[in-house]
RNA sequence: GGCCCGGUGGUCAAGCGGCUAAGACACCGCCCUUUCACGGCGGUAACACGGGUUCGAUUCCCGUCCGGGUCACCA
């Protein structure tokens, strides 16, 4: 009956239903493999939760085998940004997540299921759009945004228990024919919409692999399946490529699930079979409220939260493997105990339990991102993270950049320096803020005194004098500690903590006192890693003179 | 507003009818100590609220409150 009509509607296509089926068939997976996909929008950099988003898929599919392919969701014109596609592919491969089939660059895809773009693939869409035009479960609307509007004010007017555009609202749902093909012949525009056989009021199970089984009602919307422009929109672009492509697994983020019906009912209504679903939480982030007191959680913004930008972490300079730690340990409950056990195998060896992903979003929490980071650089071998603070230096930090270069061999010492049985560092940037005194030419130590040092006060130009005059800076550590203690004797500074601690009235201070003066003498701050080790970075210019400096300025006060 | 999802310490998060309610981060203290750290040990701190069901509820049901999502020719 309809059959006209789809001919109006798509002259072009002659591909048929089974055709276009025949083009994909389906995959050869073995037993209990799964296909996923990660599918995101050209419309900007890239989000932490869509790296999120891919990397759970990565990983699952990983760890239960088969296929994970990246589709191009560009059907909306207007939002596309240039360049888009090679942001998308060039952040996903930064961090590491590599796909079995997809678009591969601008304009480039691999694989056999493409084309892998959905602007690509319009001709397919239409394909399905036709037949089910000709079977009368879709048909084209003329309606206008403001005769939408219209519609939409009737219905606040009536109280209408659902709004939207579905049964007795739906202006064109039943058009007669010869008005439809005479406006399609007069050149009136259309979009093709669903005819949604869902019942209002009537629920409906469907299942979440997290979430477990949501009562919903059936889709009634007569949903718009082509648009203007003649492209699919997001719904039934899904349907038709996640069928096409043989996904058997859509893990995608949670604002999808109220969507859950709408979908099912077209993969029914095309005879396809529904995938499994999973619907991921987003990351969260606290924000004080803006009228007035306390604090609410929210998405990260792209807009609002530097953050949210994956270039973010890199030009923090965490180190990606710690990026992707941190992600895991918020998808996964059972992954920092893995983590634990297993530290330097690669996180795509872990087995991902999707089920146990938990369905309240995760407040984005740096502290915890900085202590994993910094789990992540202790287990980093000297050599890797000489090879990678070179090369986020070389893009990021033009000063430590030129100390790398002009002092290679020192920076590797200093490497050894703050890395070894410390955790100090969880992203390169923190390089130049913790330790100027090694990595800035121009550093000074202003001669403001800790307060922790005023009782010792008078005293610290000589005992910084006495140091200085045994000083040798070919000594090693052993031998240069114990002048340290030497000079601690004389001033009656304690050099065992332990008996100290039980008479400090008996002594001037501790050794921990002493060693903080040189400290702050040579680094301007209480908390370095090793002395020795520092002196040996900076060199014997330094560590004689930034001592008497600070000696001096003291003494003429 | 309708519908859906969620609500265990500051944060993440185990728990799946009976526990002194794990663990991690952060914070605090102690120990170790050749300083700084690392490490070890310990501490503060939680089941949103109200009804049920049950011999017994963090756990199951209902309601309330709070948070989030969604109601587009955007994805």
């Amino acid at each position: 009956m309809s059959k006209r009509v789809a001919e109006a509607l798509f002259p072009n296509i002659k591909m048929t239903y089974q055709e276009a089926e025949a083009l994909y068939p389906p995959r050869d997976l073995p037993e209990g493999a799964v296909c996923t996909r990660f599918a995101p929008s050209p419309t900007g950099f890239m989000h932490i939760g869509g790296l999120y988003t891919a990397l759970l898929n990565s990983i699952f599919t990983r760890s239960r085998g088969g296929v994970f392919f990246l589709r191009i969701e560009d059907t909306d014109q207007k939002r596309q940004i240039e360049n888009g596609v090679t942001e998308i592919i060039n952040a996903l491969d930064e961090f590491q997540i590599h796909f079995d089939e997809g678009a591969i660059g601008e304009t480039e895809d691999s694989g056999r299921y493409g084309p892998y773009r959905q602007s690509l693939r319009k001709e397919i869409y239409q394909t399905f759009a036709k037949y089910l035009v000709e079977i009368d479960r879709a048909y084209p609307c003329f309606c206008t945004s403001d005769e939408l509007e219209a519609i939409r004010e009737k219905q606040e007017a009536a109280e209408a228990l659902q709004k939207g555009y579905y049964g007795e609202w739906a202006a064109c749902r039943n058009l007669d024919e010869e008005t439809v093909l005479k406006r399609i012949a007069n050149g009136d525009r259309w979009i093709v919409r669903l005819r949604s056989g869902g019942r209002l009021g009537v629920s409906r199970v469907y299942h979440d692999m997290i979430r477990g089984d949501i009562s919903m009602q059936e889709n009634i919307l007569d949903a718009v399946i082509i648009k203007g422009d003649g492209l699919p929109t997001y719904h039934f672009a899904h349907v038709v490529d996640d069928h096409l492509m043989r996904t058997t697994d859509v893990i995608r983020a949670d604002e999808w699930i109220a969507s859950i019906p709408l979908h099912v009912e077209m993969f029914e209504m095309l005879d396809f079979p529904v995938p499994r679903y999973t619907h991921l939480s987003p990351i969260m982030k606290n924000e004080a409220k803006e009228d007035g007191e306390g604090i609410s959680r929210r998405k990260l913004s792209k807009r609002k939260d530097p953050e949210a930008r994956v270039g973010y972490y890199d030009e923090a300079g965490y180190p990606i493997p710690a990026v992707l730690d941190y992600l895991l340990t918020i998808g996964s409950a059972d992954y920092e105990p893995w983590r634990e056990e297993n530290m330097d195998a690669s996180i795509f060896d872990f087995s991902l339990d999707l089920s146990k992903s938990g369905a309240a979003g995760a407040l984005f929490d740096f502290d915890k991102l900085n202590n994993v980071a910094k789990k992540r650089v202790g287990h980093m071998s000297e050599e890797q993270i000489f090879a990678s603070v070179s090369a986020w230096a070389g893009r990021y930090d033009a000063k430590l950049n030129s100390f790398i270069e002009h002092n290679a061999d020192i920076f590797r010492k200093s490497i050894t320096v703050w890395h070894e049985r410390r955790l100090d560092v969880a992203k390169w940037s923190d390089l130049m803020e913790l330790y100027p005194y090694m990595y800035d030419p121009a550093f000074t130590v202003d001669a403001a005194l800790p307060d922790a040092f005023l009782p010792h006060k008078e005293r610290i130009p000589e005992i910084l004098g006495d140091y200085l005059e045994t000083f040798d800076y070919d000594d090693d550590s052993n031998e240069w500690f114990n002048k340290v203690k030497e000079v601690a004797v004389r001033h009656n500074y304690c050099v065992k903590m332990g008996a100290y601690k039980k008479r400090p009235e008996d002594y001037n201070g501790s050794i921990a006192d002493l060693s903080s003066f040189i400290r702050y003498a040579l680094t301007g701050t209480t908390n370095t890693p090793d002395l020795h080790g520092i002196i040996h970075v900076i060199g014997k210019d330094a560590a004689v003179s930034r001592v008497e400096a600070f000696r001096s300025k003291l003494a003429n006060r």
